[in-house]
DNA sequence: ATGCCGTGGAAACCACGA
């Protein structure tokens, strides 16, 4: 079974690419981040044309996460991620298919940091590894996947030395995303390929996807009971060079 | 060193992204 995530930043506005991406990787389960789309704007028409049963969680102008299954039932869990009743953006969304309990998140970006949004991204982690720990507690197949908007160790970006005071690179960013690994997750791809460069982001500036300026912010996280089952992974980052396309890649898992 | 690009919604600019 192949697992993808993908933050298409903008379902309606990248919807070719991602039509396009399907038919040619065939994933079985997709997490999709920043639909960039109200609950009645999701291209539900398209998607199942595409062959794929859909459930998602819109927001209008930004964040929105939906998960995909082709020819499977989604059985949708929650799309609340519990512990701020005031929190109102669309950036969780938990399902059960295919025996897989997959939490498709969009974290918080947390820039410009320090501030009011690096405050509500740290609090927002604290809710995910709050959650994370119930999940992992049921000892089922749990995979947690999407845009952490964390890159977790200097060999995760290109100039880990200008990030440094970034949100998505902070001390206490990527010490909050460790914390929530040795829960007991296994990072799949860092697992995988524990010292290669892989990236999953490239800025839409400054040629960043041809001078490979990326970073590795897209991730998958399997409880113990799916950690077993991976056989594979990687990032089709050939998509990020098409026309018309997100600034990030679709990243991949195979499972037994 | 820098949203230089890109999206969506509202309004012909704005907020937001990483």
């Amino acid at each position: 079974m192949k697992i993808a995530t993908y933050n298409v930043n903008g379902i309606n506005g990248h919807l070719s690419v991602l039509l396009k991406w399907l038919e040619e990787s065939a994933p079985d389960i997709v997490c999709l981040q920043e639909l960039k789309a109200p609950q009645d704007n999701f291209p539900h028409e398209a998607i199942s044309s595409a062959g794929y049963n859909a459930v998602w969680n819109g927001q209008k102008q930004w964040n929105g996460v939906a998960i995909l299954a082709k020819g499977m039932e989604i059985q949708e869990v929650g799309r609340i991620l519990p512990g701020d009743p005031e929190d109102m953006q669309s950036r969780y969304l938990e399902a059960l298919v295919g025996g897989i309990v997959v939490a498709c998140i969009y974290l918080p970006n947390g820039n410009p940091a320090p501030g009011p949004k690096l405050d509500y991204k740290m609090r927002w982690m604290e809710r995910l590894s709050a959650r994370a720990k119930v999940l992992l507690e049921h000892k089922v197949p749990v995979a947690i996947a999407g845009d952490f908007n964390a890159i977790p160790t200097e060999l995760d970006v290109y100039k880990p030395e200008k990030y440094k005071e970034d949100a998505l690179f902070c001390i206490e960013v990527r010490e909050a995303f460790r914390s929530l690994v040795n829960q007991g997750w296994t990072d799949s791809i860092r697992s995988l390929y524990p010292d290669e460069t892989i990236y999953t982001f490239w800025d839409y500036f400054r040629s960043a996807y041809s001078r490979n300026a990326g970073m590795r912010i897209d991730h998958f996280l399997l409880s113990p009971e799916l950690a077993g089952r991976l056989q594979s992974g990687g990032v089709d980052k050939d998509v990020r060079g098409w026309e018309k396309t997100s600034d990030h890649a679709p990243v991949w898992i195979q499972i037994a």
